[in-house]
DNA sequence: GAGCACGCTAAGCGAGCGCTCACCTTCGGC
DNA sequence: GCCGAAGGTGAGCGCTCGCTTAGCGTGCTC
């Protein structure tokens, strides 16, 4: 929720929907420690301190430790869903679409690089139902991004071979932003959605040439 | 050391730098728990367990289970710069080159799953110095997709916009195969190996129409 | 065939884990 | 001014963690 967060194309007020406020709180702080160390390597005093509070405050707000990475990954999806939804539903031709869906996507992975590398590689960490009810929301996620390209590839704007695997590979990228951005690091998340979205026009095969923009 | 990793491509005598026997039974179970459950969800009783033996024999072997990771992860780069040298120094214009380099490369991470999730994701659980000489090896790998695609791009045979951005975005896609490969989902490490090449030679705009192939 | 180095095990240490419980504040309603 | 609910704390329980230590069996050496 830090300063860096926010000019980098994050929420400007995240976590607005957790209520109370001690809960927002904790969650924020559960944020940025699975996000540095891991949700394993992450203990619920460490947590709870970073929030300002004892350890046991935590569950009063939360049943298990479990259960706050559940509500910090449900919510991310459902940003990152929205995200895609508003690119791949706004008007405009398919290459448009595409350049906004992942300029965008891009830009949350690399600005809220915290949020997002906690939503995208600690699934693993969550138990079966609950793992089972985010999976449904990334078919969603991949179904917007398909429905783009397939759009697309019908209308002959795009020239695709496997419409399913370079879905895949397009989120692939995407979501990888959040492993390896560096927000010390020379790139703005503005300047690699751009040159992310040029990318993937090619890998498309959009008529356009993005080439020599 | 299954027979899927061996089908699919992995290596056929896999850690047989590793000796005495003990050892690499050790540091097999640990790449496969560690592959699994992640670094710190692993517990040292679960990796001699699978080695069938006792929680103490692992420190006969290995000092502490940091070293085990370390070791695993240094092996794994040393195997993965190996590949991409070989694509890298090969005859052939920069298209063959590039187009054998992300094959063989994404080949490995489907086939070697196991393997690759260790050494692309648990790198932030190694402490300060192991990190730093396996992000040297990192800088290795880089330079050798970077050295080809600049290559391509002097001759005019590729049309690359920025060689820096393109390079991360090409090595990005090929590690993040490691995160959502499955054993037995519908594609081959080949098949994902051949749309991957196909789809990087679209991203440095090769000449040559892989498009229709 | 005695001596011994080596590989391994059974048992367990100190520490830190997720989580609980008894109790303490604060504060709006009457 | 009293009261109960809501939100917090300090202490600590039971457990499992990474790792250690004392001792045992086995096979090689001479």
């Amino acid at each position: 929720m830090s300063t860096a967060e926010e000019m980098a194309g994050g929420d400007p007020q995240p976590w607005a929907e957790v209520t109370p406020d001690a809960a927002r709180r904790l969650l924020v702080a559960a944020v940025e420690a699975f996000a540095e160390r891991g949700y394993h390597a992450t203990t619920t005093r460490d947590i709870a301190g970073r929030a300002g509070m004892s350890p046991a405050a935590l569950y009063i707000h939360y049943k298990t430790k479990e259960e706050l990475l559940h509500r910090i990954s449900r919510i991310g999806h459902e940003k990152a869903l929205e995200i895609l939804r508003t690119a791949a539903r706004r008007e405009g031709s398919a290459t448009e679409r595409l350049t906004d869906a992942v300029s965008s996507f891009v830009r949350w992975h690399a600005g809220g690089r915290t949020t997002a590398r906690v939503v995208q590689y600690e699934l693993d960490s969550l138990g079966p139902d609950a793992r089972a009810e985010i999976l449904a929301l990334r078919r969603l996620v991949d179904a917007e991004v398909r429905g783009i390209i397939e759009e697309g590839a019908a209308s002959g704007e795009f020239d695709v071979l496997d419409v399913r695997g370079t879905t895949l590979a397009v989120l692939s990228l995407c979501i990888d932003v959040a492993r390896w951005f560096n927000v010390d690091g020379p790139r703005t998340p503005e300047e690699v959605g751009a040159l992310y979205a040029d990318l993937v026009l090619r890998m498309v095969g959009a008529k356009s040439g993005a080439a020599q923009k």
